[in-house]
Parts: structure tokens; sequence; C-alpha cells
DNA sequence: TAGCGTCATGGTAGCGCTACCATCTCTCGC
DNA sequence: GCGAGAGATGGTAGCGCTACCATGACGCTA
């Protein structure tokens, strides 16, 4: 630990007062690049090169060097190589919150999920974030905690920032926070879902029609007492539920003993939990449409523990196709929902949105896709 | 759609030239807060109050604003009674960039982890947002991808941002990054493992020390061909692959034989295939001790499918205990870690270092525990 | 050859905020 | 009663960059 002690003075709060210390880290920060050329600069700052050293260096005025890097076939082929040169000689690199305060707008994507940790979120997250790996925007994420109210906070806290794009989840905002993305000034993509009235931009599918694919599904294939199970019941849940119940009713099986839901989180265990809990209550049950795939697994797990045979007692639909379905024992059937694409899409919007090529379809459906397994091959 | 065109003009590129229109947008800012008293403010900056307005209102000097807001303690009750109320009025939000600009410190934290759609990550970054969701500072998100010189180039990004902390996952950086880290003049974390040399601060625990943990209770357990099955293979899992070894070797067990390993990334029916492949090759393995909980329930599902008895004929064990492990069927022991509780120390750290208290232990273990199941109970 | 648009380049003036220093007012000790 | 010290407040001067406008050089048309 010692070793790690001497290794790294001067930037700490402890000598915050001490400008002298300060700068000295600052500095290291060349090491890289250059072989740390002191000039005995201005009090603040710290001395990394700025654009007006790579000016003086290269003999160019300052607003070129910013037009070079930014816009460089606005410059002569001659000015750029040399005003490239010295950029790499110095190691100069722009500073982005200077960048964000002359030109009022930051080179950064907002992005706004319910949850972190649920795997489809990740994966639009991390669809987001490759889309823009090349690109010189940087990612600022938010956590609603699937709160409106958390919402409007992080927008409070994203726009003032200028971003040059937001990216939520879900359409169901707070009026509220309609009008702050309305008035963010950038293009907002609503994802996961499509719905009318879009803000803006929007990528994702009908979970309602997700949810009556799934019901259908199960009717079809011989099921009639067929359960509801979900956990959260965010909106997007509440559509799919709906959807389910539209399958139902429209082959007259619906009953609302049928349906088990709770605001908790959802889980594996939880899945399973509430699985008994149906069970306790309709033990003539003959099916599950899970909201989600967690829950499916918990069921899948409950039966068997309690030796009930799937698919010949009981069927199994779960929602999202994570890939664990299909592997299941036995495998799962399960809605795929195109999430890492939707990640994709909304940022290939955005940067056409960005470049000044709004996109003609503004509402893009990517649809699902019902994966028919052994859970509920009767 | 029409109506959702209808609704937000101006702010796109393809009027990028015209300023009206930008302004236009911008000045929708107030809305919420004011009724857009239009000011001729000069070209830039799209009209939104600045600590210089609400300076005036409250008949003030803008620094005085600037201290209220910042460190209220410093300025005197009356004062900053009026200077709040001001705020109020105007709806004034500080410019993060400005503020940026002036300090030379945004109040950001850069967290860079090698894969979003990893649970384990997941959770660690979700720690890290609970905990700073009340501070005033923003999540930068970097995914390095599991390799090196992304990290770099994430840290060559990040740097220049001036970020108030940077959160790193791991402890394995090329010199490189370990010079940008030592560069970046703000509190380091290195998280998700303990180690010598720290670049600044670490919080985490012994990777060895839990593969030789889960070896060990399989061996005590009554198994004697355990196998270690494993993908992704970055450095944690190989030393968690270590930890495997020695305990073999401690019990004369270890045979190279028994490792099935894969660069490929982890998944379910990875763990399922592989499982196969070890199995074909070493038909008397008797369990195996799994990277991870995905890997482990991969080999639980394909134990299912071929008829397998779990824990009878074949003992699992897995690692990180995810929800799931405890209500498979059968329950699969597992390896629990501090995930979520790594993500929120690191950012406690973090800011005792921002606010001058540098923790006295700059190496924080979390710890791990076996959690014994029915997967492993002969 | 004059006149005019186009292109490459540069100067100036901020963007909105905070660091630094100066000033002013009080309080306290002797 | 006076100087020192502490606390509250303000003015000034940037932070590093880009928008805007100006300038000069060039090529084109008439």
């Amino acid at each position: 630990m010692a070793s790690g002690c001497g290794s790294r003075p001067g930037w700490h709060g402890d000598s915050g007062k001490d400008a002298e210390h300060r700068f000295a880290a600052s500095r290291r920060l060349f090491g890289v690049g250059e072989k740390a050329v002191i000039k005995p600069r201005s009090r603040r700052g710290g001395g990394r090169p700025t654009i007006a050293d790579v000016a003086r260096k290269a003999g160019v005025g300052a607003i070129t060097v910013s037009r070079a890097l930014r816009e460089p076939e606005r410059v002569s082929e001659d000015l750029r190589r040399q005003i490239l040169a010295a950029v790499d000689e110095l190691g100069y690199v722009p500073d982005p919150n200077a960048r964000a305060l002359a030109s009022a707008r930051a080179e950064v994507f907002g992005v706004l999920v319910p949850s972190l940790t649920n795997n489809v979120f990740a994966e639009t997250v991390r669809g987001i974030y490759d889309s823009l790996s090349d690109s010189p925007f940087r990612i600022q994420l938010g956590n609603t905690h699937y709160s409106g109210l958390e919402e409007e906070r992080l927008l409070q806290v994203f726009g003032p920032q200028r971003p040059a794009a937001l990216i939520v989840a879900g359409i169901d905002q707070t009026p509220t926070s309609r009008r702050l993305l309305e008035a963010a000034g950038c293009p907002v993509v609503q994802v996961m879902e499509t719905g009318p009235d879009p803000v803006d931009m929007m990528v994702g599918f009908s979970h309602f029609d997700g949810g009556r694919t799934a019901a259908e599904h199960m009717i079809e294939a011989g099921y009639r007492r067929i359960g509801f199970i979900g956990a959260r019941m965010d909106p997007r849940s509440q559509r799919r539920l709906a959807g389910y119940r539209a399958a139902m009713e429209a082959a007259g099986l619906f009953d609302a003993r049928l349906v088990t839901t709770t605001p908790v989180p959802s889980s594996v265990s939880l899945g399973r939990e509430l699985f008994r809990g149906a069970l306790a209550k309709m033990p003539m049950l003959d099916g599950v449409f899970c909201n989600n795939d967690d829950i499916a697994l918990g069921v899948l797990f409950e039966c068997h523990h309690a030796s009930i045979a799937v698919p010949k007692t009981i069927g199994i639909t779960g929602f999202n196709d994570l890939d664990m379905m299909q592997v299941a024992f036995p495998s799962v059937t399960s809605v795929r929902t195109p999430r890492y694409e939707i990640g994709r899409r909304s940022v290939a919007m955005a940067l056409a949105a960005i470049a000044g090529e709004r996109p003609e379809q503004r509402v893009v459906d990517l649809g699902f896709e019902l994966k028919r397994r052994e859970s509920t091959a009767r």
C-alpha cells in the first residue's frame, strides 16, 4: 500500500488549497505526448497545451486550428497537415468543456433507462454504446428506477448540459418530462416501445401485440386455463398483459383470477413464488404466460421442484428470449425482442437528425418474434 | 406522426445555419420556470438565465450567487435567502459546462467497465449509480469490451474532461493506462479485485481465494475428479482458475485435462456446450467448478437433458451467486460476491478523497461467501 | 478591366462560470 | 481606543474554445 501512496501525490483534496500541488499533478498530463515544456502559465488551467499553443506552433490562427479539427475540408491541405503535425507533437487534445461552452452544445448523448441490471435495458444500452463508440459522442447514463419523478429530475439535470441527443426508455413520460424533452433543443428518441404521438422519434415494438401473440400461441397449442404472471408491472408489462387479455377474451377464456401481478421488481425467485401462489389460487391452471424470462425460469424451476410436467401439465411462455431459454430443460418458448437493435437504431436516427438528415420515418417498429419451443409443445 | 412533427420545430440540423430557429427552440427552455422574458440577448447562448441575471435580481454580485450555491455556509443567511428566491423565480440552473471550464473540474465520475450486459458489472454500476444519485455528480460510462487498448482509448477521452473521479474495473491496466490514470489528477478507484500496488485506491476481493474456496468445498464434499469450466477468461477468471488449481494440487487431484476454457464470451448456452465437451473428454468427471453462474446454469441444464443426477453423479459450483442459483432445481452452490457493495464502497471512497478525507485504508477487501446448496450436497 | 462572388484565413468578442485578490465591516484583546 | 484578525462581499480577469464578421486573394463574367 505504501508503494501506491508514494506514487501519486498532489491531486487530493487535503491539499486542495495548495495550487502548487494540483498543478504539479496536472502537468504530468503531458508526459505522454510531450516532454513537459513547462511554460510558466497563468495561475489556472494546469498547463495542458491549448488551441493557441497549436496555432502558434503551426504558424496559423487559432480559429484555423479549430476548423482543421472540426471541418477539415474547409482548410487547405497544406495548413491541415501542418496543424495536425503540431497537434501530434504537442499532444494536444481539445477540452470538451470549453468546446461545449463556446458552442452551446456538448458532445454527449443522454441516456435514460429505468434499470441498469435488467438485461433488456443493459442490452439496449450496449447497442447505444456500440453505435457511438467511434463517434466523438460520450454517453451519460441516467437510471430512473421506473419513477416518473426521477425521470423529471434527471431531465432537469441533463438539460442544462445541452446534450447532442437524448434517448429515453418508454413512451409514458409525465407531462413535465415531455415538456423538458421538447425544450431540450436536441433530437429525442423514445425507445423500447412504439406508440402514437412521439416527442420526436421512436424505436421499439408493440408490447401489446407481443403479449397477444404469446397468448394466442398458447391457446392454439391447446392450453385453456392460461395464467399471466407479471412483476414490476411497468407500462410495458401492462400492455403485454392487455395483449394477453385481448387474446384470452377473444377466445372466451379470460378470467381475472388467472392474472397474478405484483409491483415488486422481477426476479427468478419471485417468479417461482408467484407461480406457487397462482397455482394455489387456481389449481387447474394448465399454462402461464410470463411477463419476462426471469419469471418464466422461476416457473420452470418450481415445476421441477413440484414435479409438474412441462409442457404436458403446464405450458410456459416467456418474454424477451434471453439466451438461456433455448438451452433450458425443457427449452422455453419466448417472445424474442430486438433490444440490442433498438439501441443501435436509436443512435442511427439521432445521428442522422444531428447531421440534418431527419429520417422520414419518425416511428420505427422493429417487431418481435415468437420462438416456439418445448415448453409449449403439447 | 404528423402531430409530433408539428410540435417540435427548429432544433434540427437542416436549419443549422438558421440561427433564428435554434434560438427559438432554446428560448423555450424557460417555459417551465419563467414566462419567457425575452431580453434581446447577444447572438449566442440562447437566453437561459445566467448567474448574472440572478445576481442582478437579488441585488448582489455574481460571485456571491456562485458561493451561495456552492458553499452556502460562506454567505450570510439573509443574502442566501434572497439569492435562492431569485434562483427559484428565474428558474436558474447553473451551466455545468461553464462551471467545468472555469473550475477546471467537471462534476463527472468516469466509470470504465469491460461489459455492460454482464450482470456482475451491471450491479456494480448500479451500486455506483445509487451512491451518486443525490450528489451533483453525473456518470459517464465507458465500455472497454475487455480490451486493454480500448481502455487506453477511453482514458484518453475521459482525461481531458477532467472528471472528479475515475472508477475502473480490474487491476491489470496496461502501463499506458496506468500512466493515464496517474495523470488524471483525480481520485482513482480500481474495483472488483484487490491486489498489490493500487494506482490510488482499490475495492474488491480475491478471486484467487474465491476459486480456491469453491474447489476446496467440492473436495471436502467428496468430489474427486472436479473439472473447471470457464469462458471469456479475463484476468479475474484466470485467477479463479489459479485458485482452483492450487486447491486441487494441494489435494493431489489436479489434472490439466480437467480444465476446459475458451476466450468466447460466457453464456448459459455456452456453459452447456462446454460441459458436453468436457464430459466427452473426461467421462469420469464427478464435479465442475464453473467460472460463473451462467456457465453453471448451462451445466445444470445439460445434466437435466442427459439425465445426469445432480449432486449425486455430478456436483456443480458456480460463481457470483445470482438470484436464480438459490431457486434452481436443484439449488446451486455458488460463491457470493459483493458486487453491488463494491460499487457503493468505491463511490464512498472517491467522495471522501474528493472532500480531502483520504481513507486510510486504500485497499478494501470486501470478501465473498460460499453458499452451500443442493448441487454439491452429496 | 471593372465588378462580384467564392474561398481560405484571421481577429475579436464572447460563452457562463469561478479563482484570486481587494475591500469593507465587524469583533476582540490589550 | 486602536490595530489585528476574521468574516462577508465584490471586481476583475480569465478558463479554452467557437460564432460572427472582416479581410484579402483568386477566378469568373460582362
